[in-house]
DNA sequence: CATGAATGAGACTTCATTCAT
DNA sequence: GATGAATGAAGTCTCATTCAT
């Protein structure tokens, strides 16, 4: 039975091997073979291979915003809940798809994302943006921090990111009570 | 007469132009004409790519180990200002030298820093961990939050490390004030 | 479709220029210019320059050998004349395949081949082998010399290497009546 | 204590190395090392590293004439134990010192050797020729067989080249018996 | 004289990309 | 559309040779 969609397969390949070899440590040969596809295949759907993980890296951030909506709460709750809600939903995501983590942290390093790199998840031209939103508010109800966003943003979830790479790197084994109390603790870190 | 500089004009541009260009963005030819020497020289003084890389991260941590030594404070102070001091000096050693933090981001994600990253700030064998014993006892007085250590580092210096990140990207612009009120915030995450 | 002559253009490159330039004196890219092949396509067939190498002699053995079996006669026949068969015939192959006794010393005395010399027309593991299985009967039936078999072997084929030498560098023309002459005081050597 | 003459130095150490290394694995900086001298230094008595090993050649092959006219027999004796003696005495000379063998065989099947090669033990030019006079006469004698020189000499000494080959492999253990008969064996190739 | 640091040509090998099939 | 053989630029590293000290 044929794969429905080639470009997928591509894609899903080139994120595994990413996270898990690194950026130059994947040749377009190692992704046509794991997605069972011509080498010269790939170039049928993405012009290059800075082109391909540029697309990969899109995916990965829909994707993730995507699932943050869903779990997104009422913009009547509490603030404190939205938030809770909000890093408890980014953390259990990215615990769920570490492979998806490892390669986004590849890609911010790499010279290709660098350029992508810059207002991503708190873009102004990204309308659908809930962190922006978030602190905005929080900042105007005088409930967080008097901070610059990128600042809260820092506060927030800098701390989600480096747990996220002590547990890929096994140095902590997360269960729903620590990650309740991490999330508690950046909350401290934003909240006035 | 030997001309000892050489062997650091070479660990310099590897330092740069790794901060710039990645890792495998830099090739020995490039270090070497940053560095006003033949290829064939850095030879001379490291066995390999992946040996002068290593050797360059090693000089970096140890200074900044000794910076924050330099800046730590008694033991006799209370905790608070023990982290105070202790984040403060990171931070502005990180500010003031955004290359070496560049640096060792491209450091950590490569596949060379990868072997290294293990345990290096929290090491048990690294006597001098400053950072290590200023968790152990905070946790023990029941001042910080009970919480593993990891969890804890994460805490406190995650949000500092996004920071950097978005300082040397141009997002923010931080001054002492700015600075003062993230390290506070950083401090309300870890404390009980 | 495939072009599998390739294979055998670079197998056939490397003959000639190792023969003719010895093992270091033959660059993968000259292989590949008298190929008429790119560089980099010689490593599609070759994992590297030692495997090729490696592959080269091995298709020389298996063709000395096949010849060898070819020309090797009845085991019914007395014993000088399967000498004298299988002496003629080893070097009518060398006289009329220069080419392949220059690659075989090269490559005997390179550290490639150092490993693969061991026991290779004598080996034991080797099934095909005429030359093990003619020494042991002649000593059994007393009519060769009571002498091991490496030092027979070297009686009976050491003096038509020495000639190949000679004959390669044109200090001897060979006819059929010499190389008759020659064969025949090599069985002098080894008889009883 | 320095060592009276570095020139000796240096040809000693190329010898060994090159017996043992090979020729492109032995660098310059190797013979420096091992002569005790700066690499620099070869250069001040050897014009390249072909001149170097030049000289190394001409002067084992001046030893072992010098050790076979030593060895030499009188001439008024029988031809055939004229033989036994040349014969057993380059035998005894290249197992007594097998880091010469290995040497000459590195040098005759180098691109530097090869243009050396041309006659030289049985060189018209060198007078001292012992084969050369020992072969004519023999043949002029009607005792040894009516074959060309080189012919001649292949078969008395290609045996000898191999038995190194195998001895210094480790694959024959020669005694002072196995030599003799095979030194005899090689006479009966020879002789009429 | 002696040194050995410095050099740069050149070796092997990889890989993103192309193109004939 | 799909393929994968072919390519050649570029990367890391070695080493014979030079030259300032």
């Amino acid at each position: 039975m044929k794969t429905p969609d080639k470009r997928d397969d591509i894609m899903q390949a080139t994120l595994e091997l990413i996270a898990e070899h690194g950026f130059h440590g994947t040749s377009m040969a190692m992704i046509g073979e794991r997605a069972d596809v011509g080498a010269g295949t790939i170039y049928r759907y993405f012009k290059s291979k800075e082109n391909l993980i540029n697309a990969v890296n899109q995916e990965l951030t829909e994707k993730i915003i995507a699932s943050l909506l869903q779990a997104g709460t009422a913009t009547g709750e509490p603030l404190r809940e939205r938030f809770l809600h909000l890093a408890t939903g980014l953390s259990k995501y990215l615990i769920d798809h570490p492979i998806h983590f490892r390669f986004l942290e590849q890609y911010y390093n790499s010279p290709y994302g660098v350029n992508f790199r810059r207002e991503r998840l708190l873009s102004k031209s990204n309308n659908d943006n809930i962190f922006r939103d978030f602190f905005e508010e929080g900042v105007k109800q005088k409930i967080l921090k008097d901070l610059p966003l990128h600042l809260l943003f820092a506060l927030a979830f800098g701390p989600i990111f480096a747990m996220m790479r002590d547990h890929i790197l096994g140095f902590i084994v997360l269960n729903d009570t620590l990650l309740k109390k991490t999330v508690e603790a950046c909350w401290d870190g934003v909240k006035r």
